[in-house]
DNA sequence: TGCGCTAATTAGCTGCGCTAACTAGCTGCG
DNA sequence: CGCAGCTAGTTAGCGCAGCTAATTAGCGCA
């Protein structure tokens, strides 16, 4: 069915903007955003890292990184820590009340999903699994 | 496979949020930005219909509708009509230029996700039409 | 008439993209 | 050695898109 083949192309990109607006409001409650606790979560998981590999990591620009650096410090999810070698560079690391923030947020912010995703069918549930490292792919391309 | 379940939602939610970011940089060079553009989607499908109702569809509060509205009419992509029997309502309708605008853009933002899409195995473009209505539900849930 | 409801707007806040321009620090070459 | 040029990060300032609270305009009914 090439129709389909054609279409898939903007539906998906209308279906995936559309979900990822409505796991935006979903997230109200947390102390922080969904694109902080994004970045917070490549922190928790590259270990101390510049903001320009962060940035480039989370596809956003450096100026935009520092930003959401400052306020994930502010909030104490983080710490600043510079470079021995090299003085320009700034690393970041999560601290304790960071990686609890994220797991806590995690299990929260997942809810809604969650909540859907058990009243689907297993068929539906295994499509989604399918579905999933291409969605993860595309978003990397 | 439970592990694969219990991680579906947090990993959805992840690889949605992330190809919506990625979307969204794709977007520039549109005159309208991809929300406007989603709304004026809804609008020509929709025909002329009221700012409520156009907020209600899109997920957004109303004044966030009427911003977005102001800012498609300055484009001249829609246009505001009263309604006749109900003076509160101000219905808004698609102009030429604002389908022409849609089927352009709609060619050119697809391009990026089209190109990575005919990259993919049949097997994998079939996961996705198949996983398409139910991101879908998702969204709408 | 006037009260209450509804539709839309205005005003103002926040978050998060961006570019341009600047500072600080490194590096390598003449 | 010393300066030129590159690199990392930041600052400044813009726009879009969410939101809530409060306001304006119009409807409808007692």
């Amino acid at each position: 069915m090439p129709g389909q083949t054609d279409d898939l192309a903007p539906a998906l990109r209308m279906a995936v903007m559309r979900l990822a607006r409505r796991l935006r409001l979903e997230d109200t409650a947390a102390g922080a955003t969904l694109s902080q606790l994004s970045a917070l979560a490549v922190i928790e998981k590259f270990g101390p890292i510049g903001i320009g590999d962060l940035a480039v990591r989370e596809r956003v620009q450096p100026p935009t990184m520092t930003r959401m650096v400052t306020k994930l410090e502010v909030l104490g999810l983080i710490g600043r820590t510079g470079d021995p070698k090299d003085g320009r560079i700034v690393r970041v690391a999560i601290t304790n009340a960071g990686g609890k923030a994220l797991a806590d947020s995690r299990r929260r912010r997942t809810a809604f999903l969650a909540a859907n995703v058990v009243t689907l069918s297993d068929s539906d549930r295994r499509a989604l699994i399918r579905a999933l490292p291409i969605l993860e792919r595309l978003a990397d391309a």
